[in-house]
DNA sequence: CAAACTCCTGAACATGCGTTCAACCCCCGC
DNA sequence: GCGGGGGTTGAACGCATGTTCAGGAGTTTG
């Protein structure tokens, strides 16, 4: 449309999320370059806030930097949201590969916990997971293909059941852990756990939701029921 | 502040959701009070853009009134969100009595379905689990309430197993109910079932889940590892 | 018929928004 | 020293927003 060469075309510098020699005893708050500050200025403000009620002036802001500047980095508002959405994204995959890396390989969303430090990455994924974001999206079917391999896994080792459906019941306990995270607000308030946080301060959510998992909730009866009454309609296509 | 009389300063006019005479049969689109169509334009848009996004005279296009009549009738729009959560927390809690009085109180949100007559309470209520509302966490914290009592008479009638913390336990699988609420569009594109619709269509959720929490996940040594784990956490008061 | 009342509109206001652009600073190679 | 170019600013633009307000239907009451 324009002659202008477009500057924030290129959504990821090739790979350069952190310049080598940052060292992480010094406070430093404009070592880094503006353009990440500004991602993760964002990252914090659209977290605190959700998407569409920050403005870019309150993220340049809290970047110390002109509003123009943002736009200059970054193209547009959404080139902003998309470039936070895959960093987010690219910082969760990270996390999670080091957690497998380093075994701990059981809940997908509590190893992510690590990664909090820099900007609330946890928090911004809990926002942007109620937003449609196609990379959010992305990022979700992963973290249940990689909750269907951790699984097999774990019934291999006997640590978890087996089930008669892998992928749906993935997909089920993966729904509950992002819901629950999304809901962070709310069961902070119920029990004092702050989800986005370790929540191995207190066992007020990580015990019940342990015992949940572990012995059960619902009569075993009930499973077999509600399995063939489904099952049955499948057969006859419409149970009517 | 202001001489103006300040007219939408009441926020219930004393129980007028319905005028008694409203027939179902019709389809009747203006027959309604302005002031309900209006509020449910606006659950109608909020559900579909969340609240932020959305611009009262987007509402007022939907209602099919001006942009002046919204302000008119609810002060402002911070006013119109607040009508909105009071009025989809009755119509939540009016269908959640109607399924206790019907005997299926099982599932607190599989009860809040039957409630999808007119705007979509339920996908507001998705939309706003996730923004920061007095009136929704005191809707949750009444359904968590609930889930203890419908917990402990499952327990008595022999479809719940007993729980080490009724409490917990029913915090837990509210967060979780809600939780895969708010998730419904990653649900519906992993599993094709729209848990804001009757999700009886398909069993692609509730089997899965019915699984997970029949049968159990994690094998139960690791329950007993955990509780005892946080349990001596509490005794030394910091086991370190 | 007119006055009064309620419901409602349409234009207008101020404000804040996302975005644009010309100019500036500062460092680097020559 | 000097030109040039990337990083950055600050003022400005057009626009959409939330809100205000004077007054226009339409009906009821005197």
């Amino acid at each position: 449309m324009r002659s202008t060469p477009a500057p924030g075309s290129a959504d990821l510098p090739a790979g350069s999320t952190e310049p080598p020699g940052v060292a992480a005893a010094s406070t430093a708050r404009s070592d880094r370059t503006a353009r990440a500050r500004i991602r993760d200025a964002a990252i914090t403000r659209f977290a605190a806030d959700g998407v569409a009620a920050t403005s870019i002036r309150a993220i340049a802001a809290e970047a110390d930097v002109s509003p123009g500047l943002v736009i200059h980095h970054f193209g547009s508002k959404d080139g902003l949201r998309a470039a936070c959405d895959a960093h987010v994204a690219a910082r969760i995959r990270q996390a999670k590969q080091q957690a497998v890396a380093a075994g701990a390989a059981l809940d997908p969303i509590g190893a992510l916990r690590a990664a909090s430090q820099g900007p609330p990455v946890l928090r911004y994924l809990a926002r942007t997971l109620a937003e449609a974001s196609p990379q959010v999206a992305a990022l979700v079917d992963e973290l249940v293909d990689d909750a269907v391999a951790y699984q097999a896994d774990g019934v291999r080792t006997g640590m978890l059941t087996e089930s008669d459906d892998p992928r749906g019941r993935a997909v089920v306990l993966t729904m509950w852990s992002l819901g629950a995270l999304v809901l962070h607000e709310h069961v902070a308030r119920l029990t004092g756990v702050d989800l986005t946080e370790d929540p191995a301060t207190s066992g007020a959510w990580v015990v019940p939701a342990t015992e949940a998992l572990a012995r059960g909730v619902l009569a075993e009866e009930i499973y077999d029921r509600v399995r063939d009454g489904f099952a049955a309609e499948e057969d006859g296509h419409d149970g009517r």
